[in-house]
DNA sequence: ACAAAAGTGTTCCTATTACACCCATGG
DNA sequence: CCATGGGTGTAATAGGAACACTTTTGT
């Protein structure tokens, strides 16, 4: 075993959670960024982060997290991986725990807090430049979006409890970033049986022609489902 | 910005790297286990694991760990994930970055380390109870494993330089847990180009029939085809 | 000649793709 | 009545799944 002196020279590293919060809005997805207030990398924009306590549950600390910069605690969540670049934090060494995770915009009241500033929603497409590694992370969560929506029934998270199919297809559009057939998507998704009528049409409707008819996810057979490793792929 | 005390609290917490090497042997997928020669759980199974410090390179060490435990450099590696469980370690807050890994187990030398231990290749489907957290590690490399050969042509680095189409689709029968048509995988292998005839036949052969044709990875044509984002799905 | 493993084609069926019109509503 | 978006069906094709015999070689 170590002597004691070596063991402890191995409990000086700190981590922290950063989190990619995708959302959907008009059919875009968009990644919540924050400016930072202070150093380092004042100015820039990133990803929301917090450094966690050795005694404490990063799971839980990245739930709070979110719900601080959001003003919810309804979202989704999964660990991308660790980012552990021995140069990715300036004042040493600092392992971050990437996650992502889907939330409805719609739900969210930004806080304009004094520890990480206020929010931003910001189009994937365009994310400026970050501080630390930021930018490796959300590619990295860029990718695992990709992956989870080209073979899973997901993202519901980030619609609200009553959608259209169309709301799917363009979350699954903007998703994989591309275009998908209109009826082939509708056929698809409502041949798994996990959305079901809700027998409302969506209103206010201040576009002209039919409103069209709401759904929702049923939970039972989504999770069901999922059990029995169900695959569900668009490329 | 935090005061000096409040951010060094951070810094007490230490990281490890923990690696699920998999090896191929007789149609088994195996994995590398070490006995701990040391408390805690001294005795027991575990994965090679090595504490980090903190101004060192986690991959470098992670590869370096495997050199020592198998005697060879020549292996593919990739993060899992974080695993930071406060409770996972007995001695302190220890996060362990979880890596899984493809060797060619007839390359491997394994070494009586005095560190480590020596390492022992265990059937997957039988690993026995591991020391701190490891089962959880093993059961989401697992996954991964499941995953990757799901959807991808992969996993060449646990066969020999030259091999037989019957060694691959036995690498994916072990990989995925069930048995496949010979005809209709050979089929769809040969159909990627991605392998290619030597021209040699096994040898020496001990087995009654013919001897079959060795194969060889076409390196070129295999990381173009990855870069393309190239699908090989089995299920 | 026989035992053992290698190697090879075809058929069926399901799933994906491509594609165009009618319907309901609001102005 | 017209403009707008919602909602629907069919035909062609490609890919996956099931399946059995012949060839080669060593004993």
């Amino acid at each position: 075993m170590e002597t004691a002196e070596e063991l402890n020279f191995y409990f000086r590293a700190a981590f922290s959670g950063s989190v990619v919060v995708f959302g959907l809005d008009k059919g875009l997805i968009k990644v919540l960024l924050v400016k930072r207030p202070k150093e380092p990398f004042k100015g820039l924009f990133a990803l929301p982060a917090v450094l966690v306590y050795p005694n404490d549950s990063i799971e839980e600390r990245v739930d709070e997290l979110i719900a601080q910069v959001t003003g919810t605690r309804i979202f989704y969540k999964k660990q991308i991986r660790a980012f552990a670049d021995t140069s990715r934090h300036p004042l040493g060494r600092v392992i971050s725990i990437g996650y992502y995770s889907f939330i409805n915009i719609n739900n969210c009241q930004l806080i304009d807090n004094l520890e990480d500033g206020k929010g931003e929603w910001v189009d994937l497409k365009t994310i400026p430049k970050l501080a630390f590694d930021h930018n490796e992370i959300v590619q990295a969560a860029k990718r695992r979006l990709l992956a989870k929506m080209s073979t899973q029934l997901a993202g519901f998270e980030m619609l609200p409890e009553k959608f259209t199919v169309k709301q799917v297809q363009e979350m699954y559009e903007a998703s994989l970033g591309h275009a998908l057939d209109k009826r082939n998507f509708r056929r698809k998704i409502l041949s798994q049986s996990v959305i079901e009528e809700t027998g409302d049409l969506l209103n206010p409707w201040e576009e002209s022609g039919k409103a069209p008819m709401l759904y929702r996810l049923n939970r039972a057979e989504y999770l069901a489902k999922k059990e029995a490793g169900h695959k569900f792929e668009i490329f």
